[in-house]
DNA sequence: TATGTTTAGTTGTACATACAAATGTTTTTT
DNA sequence: AAAAAACATTTGTATGTACAACTAAACATA
């Protein structure tokens, strides 16, 4: 009857959401931040004056939810913001740069949490799968 | 460089959970509430009587959660609860199981919706492999 | 039987996230 | 050049979700 559990993508894609953000809260612990701050971070760290449009594009989130998250890496002197017309480019700062190695350190913890248990290849496997749905539902 | 998008496990889920959730929120938006909601109602249908603890488990949900879903069902009259000791038993109200077969066509919006892109097989396959996982990294 | 321990549920609080409306800026059209 | 359309960002507000602390009940053990 309530199959759904077992075969609505909704349902499903949710609880594994859940579990994973749990071991990535975890595995962030210690950097004081959490999983998406730190990953945001990096992005920026990458390529640093990118437009916030191209951010949220990269992650994949609303533009408003990524002023949110700017907002607070401004806060605590990680990044800073030059607006150039409608246009706003965010640069890591040195405090912000001077993470970058304890982040990789973090997602690495990550990543052994799940593929101690998964084993790597089929994380790697479901990782691919889950952006080739993604990409295919956005049209991409 | 920046492949955490691709390969981490946290961002591939997270990002699928998002755009699901839309179009699941789209498909349920005629009932008038969220899909969690609608598939918390469906499962008080089909058990009458069930603990919140059981229900909590069932939708692997943490129960402080589940406690502000049925508060919000009780609300609106479509569930009841009888306390029992420390347990808590929730029951359906007629006006309860008057929508049930509203949330079974939204239900079925939303499988529409992502198996004319996914294909049926292929959405079938991920589904089963995202209960896998979860359940492995649950330990169950 | 009394006291300690586990269990079920609730409440306070916090965070990620989204949408819709508002603001300010650039580009296009007339 | 003025008016209109498109665009990038921000702000207000709402929702799903969790954890930690708490309450109250049940169970266990001494």
């Amino acid at each position: 009857m309530s199959d759904f559990r077992y075969n609505c993508l909704y349902f499903t894609t949710n609880r594994l959401s859940r579990i994973i953000t749990k071991m990535a809260d975890e595995a962030f612990a210690p950097t004081g931040f959490s999983p998406m701050y730190g990953y945001l971070l990096l992005l920026i760290i990458e390529d640093p004056g990118s437009a916030q449009k191209k951010l949220a594009e990269q992650l994949d989130i609303a533009p408003s939810t990524l002023t949110r998250f700017i907002e607070k890496l401004e806060q605590r002197g990680l990044v800073h913001r030059t607006t150039h017309g409608k246009t706003v480019l965010v640069y890591p700062t040195d405090a912000g740069r001077a993470l970058e190695n304890e982040i990789h350190m973090a997602s690495k913890r990550l990543h052994q949490m799940y593929e101690r248990i998964l084993g790597k290849t089929a994380s790697d496997l479901l990782s691919r799968e889950l952006v080739n749905s993604s990409d295919q539902l956005e049209g991409k």
